[in-house]
DNA sequence: TATTAAAACGTCCAAACCGACCACACGAGT
DNA sequence: ACTCGTGTGGTCGGTTTGGACGTTTTAATA
């Protein structure tokens, strides 16, 4: 499996279900929410269980309120990303029912498992639709316009959440989108996926000049920077201001991580970066690589419950 | 830094409602108010459920008492927006502390009592300060980036908490920005002082064509709009397009609020519209007036906690 | 590699919650 | 007044929870 799963600890899950830390380990040991233990014992539980686990129909829908996640009705029988729910997720951006909207995206948090998943699978497409349509001149400017507002604010909740269960933010990340790109939710996407991995992210936002960047790698001197480029004024002076910038990072042995469809291969081979990935895949799997060797505890065994 | 979703036990909510505990059990199990269940049977509400049923039934002043659970918690001085509240907000924002910038935001929602305080007491002239430190120098662009995009997600936030509490949202309202304004926290915090009045709110976010926005309010047939202008491309045709806007609002019957720092005094004799505020305290009058026969006894602050 | 602070471990127990049942208060209708 | 029907608050035995305790593991130092 190409995607490794995050690993929460005992508290970040009591936190998250807003129970005690001693009823986890209750649970873990009658093996109502499995985990794995580290060689010394301690429980791990993956992202994807402890989602499962609170999306458990009989059990407790409290978890996901938790996470930001609401389900009213938690149908979810089998909950998977598929054609179906980005159907339902565009025909409610569409239609602007911001809270159907809402509600779609978190079950595409917990059928994604993660914050990639739902990027990848379930936002992107998604866009794309909606920007076909645009396209097509079936869709308005405003239709558009007010499904990224709904994103917007959606994916700001995800943060906030998964933020707030993410306890010890060890390495730093730098996120922005360069000047004359006004599109911010690559961004998000992107400080939501790292936030999960436990980065601490300062998102600068969309339209920065490159300099003013440069200027704030060497102010916080983070661990990365990823760059959504969506859009490119001027070709020449973009890359003029990007070997400025890079100039920096590579001073201050920052890694650069490079992402958005306004960088073609061609324009790529004209920039140096650490790596290019136009999926959150790639960031994640880039970001994961540059974080200090825990992100893979040692497990022991499989849980042996009873 | 317990939050909205903080989850209440029986007893707690029997408290803060006075009544007695078996009568929440009853009233849960009967549907009445919603709660989830832990793997041992145990009853968890959350209070942003608490408080919707608290308002419902009637138990006004219950709701004041489990908003003070809530802020029995957290140590906190007196709640008041002052000089000081603002210095540290920049000096937060100044840093990129995200977290404590917002818990002071928090703490200005509250002492403000509601979006109008916070907006016009602490937000605005944090901006100002922020952005005089941009024009002299001492603040780097980087700096009034991350600063905007700390206030956007905790003004995201809010809007989400106050929409939660929020249930019978009847008048529509649509707000926005003009094509080449890319300024969206004004938006963001007219959307929020129209939610916590009990509007439904259709926020288009920044840069929308006003012809697109007749199109939107030709689709939607809201009570009022509220175009927020804080930079202006270029002044004729942005005359021009907004006089073929107003056409489009003006058959519709819809009443037009104007704010933004772009709109100066002698390109106002060129519009027509409704009312214009440069205040969110303009906005919430103005909106007020349109509601329905409500004398809105409004609540002082639906605040959240730190 | 050795050291050290923070965090998780297992165990135990008081406090709180569960469901079921009962006593009481209140209003409406033969 | 009497008797339902209904909604409330309280009690009881059994179960679940969450915090305290000293010990062990982890992860980030030096």
């Amino acid at each position: 499996m190409a995607n490794r799963e995050t690993l929460l600890k005992t508290q970040q899950v009591a936190t998250a279900l807003g129970v005690g830390v001693s009823t986890i380990k209750r649970w873990v040991d009658a093996g109502e929410l499995k985990a794995t233990r580290t060689v010394g014992k301690h429980r791990l539980i993956s992202l994807s269980e402890a989602l499962r686990f609170a999306g458990k129909a009989g059990h407790s829908t409290a978890a996901l309120e938790l996470l930001g996640l609401e389900l009213a009705n938690p149908i979810l029988g089998m909950p998977h990303i598929d054609q179906d729910l980005c159907d339902r997720l565009v025909e409610a951006l569409r239609q602007g029912r911001s809270t159907d909207a809402r509600q779609l995206i978190h079950q595409g948090y917990i059928a994604g498992e993660g914050a990639v998943g739902l990027s990848d699978n379930l936002i992107r497409p998604v866009m794309e639709q909606i920007g076909h349509g645009w396209m097509m001149g079936s869709l308005d400017v405003f239709q558009e316009h007010e499904a990224t507002q709904v994103l917007i604010s959606t994916i700001t909740e995800l943060i906030i959440q998964v933020t707030k269960t993410q306890l010890d933010r060890n390495c730093l990340a730098i996120g922005a989108a360069p000047e004359g790109d006004h599109y911010s939710l690559a961004g998000l996407l992107g400080q939501l996926v790292l936030c999960e991995q436990g980065w601490e992210v300062r998102n600068l936002g969309s339209n920065l000049p490159l300099r003013s960047l440069a200027l704030a790698v060497e102010e916080y001197r983070p661990r990365m920077v990823f760059l959504s480029v969506s859009y490119i004024t001027d070709t020449d002076s973009f890359i003029t201001e990007y070997g400025l910038f890079y100039e920096v990072a590579s001073r201050m042995d920052v890694a650069v991580m490079l992402g958005g469809r306004a960088l073609w291969s061609d324009l790529r081979t004209k920039l140096v970066y650490a790596s290019f990935g136009d999926r959150m895949a790639h960031l994640a799997e880039f970001a994961r690589r540059l974080l200090p060797s825990s992100a893979s505890p040692r497990v022991a065994s499989q849980s042996s419950a009873i």
